[in-house]
DNA sequence: CCTACCGATCGGTAGG
DNA sequence: CCTACCGATCGGTAGG
């Protein structure tokens, strides 16, 4: 239990360096530095850098898996899903930012195997999403446009809020969310 | 002459490399490699792996300077503005994919009197779009959200077209940049 | 443009 | 969790 938590320590302070400079960019005995131990030390808790950067790439993968789920089984209207996606999306973005950012930018980095694996997800996650876009076309509640380029303006969007929103600055995360319902989901809506 | 377009050569394949696996996880070894000479004789055409980035990214950014200055002067509607100038960043990705990737991914591992001007120029374009946004609210063109997010989300939105777009995929670049357009601008548009 | 090589730093291990 | 250390690789230089 305390060794569950010196690993989860490390994995969270890796997160914030990651993020800063970068994975590659990272020295584990800067990692070390931070976590207030020697840098061969580290290796008492994890068995290499990369298994770190595996466990937050998987780990802010599969809780988008969990989410996305939810939302296919509501009883909604597509709009609405899509406003429900918006709104888990910045959530998430707000509890875990070093998380999602070394996810969404670092997950090259990983190596052979898992990386295949994490394209394969990521991709599923992708299809679930163009599914709700593409029935909501066929019903007519959005624009005929191509399903791709909606999929993927709505997602980049969404992706790089963790980039320059920081809580407490102009806009609260209520706001953040509302405006991007509005310019989105409207700019889907007919 | 001959020397000017072999530091090209460098340059070009450096940003194939770069885009692949990010600045920090390239040697300089794979890099010689690809251009068919050994490491050390990169330095008879370039200084250091630093000013290849350097030159990637401020390239790059003088491009979209000079892009928005002739937006600016255009005399257009607010709307147009925009569409113009999704028109144009679509046509910088599939121009210089590896270039714009770069300058978009790797600019955090530039050395520091660099980055720190990297970023003031970045955020001066920003500033530029900003104002073409706010403008468009006053005069009720647009509809009224927040400005910064109104910014975020056009220019990520525009940003990760170089993840998934290839030309001669199931789109062409006309009707991405039609669909981006209504997409976009109508989700702006009162 | 190459051979030969440098000091620094990397991720990681042995052994306690 | 530390000391001591390893082999590999890094960006880059000297000298031709």
């Amino acid at each position: 239990m305390a060794k569950q938590s010196r690993k989860e320590l490390i994995i969270r302070e890796a997160a914030i360096i990651f993020k800063q400079k970068g994975y590659s960019a990272t020295s584990m005995r800067e990692l070390a530095e931070k976590v207030g131990i020697e840098a061969a030390s580290l290796y008492n808790h994890i068995r290499s850098k990369d298994e770190i950067l595996e466990e937050i790439c998987f780990s802010v993968a599969h809780e988008y898996l969990s989410f996305i789920t939810e939302i296919e089984e509501a009883n909604q209207s597509h709009s609405e899903k899509l406003a429900h996606l918006i709104e888990t999306h910045v959530k998430l973005m707000i509890e875990r930012p070093n998380e999602v950012s070394v996810a969404n930018n670092d997950w090259k980095n990983l190596s052979e195997p898992k990386k295949k694996l994490y394209k394969e997800v990521r991709k599923g996650y992708e299809n679930r999403i163009a599914n709700i876009l593409t029935k909501g076309m066929q019903t007519g509640e959005f624009k005929q446009i191509n399903v791709s380029v909606a999929l993927f303006t709505l997602l980049s969007s969404l992706r790089w809020i963790e980039l320059w929103y920081k809580p407490n600055r102009e806009i609260s995360p209520e706001e953040l969310q509302a405006d991007l319902t509005t310019f989105l989901v409207n700019g889907l809506k007919k």
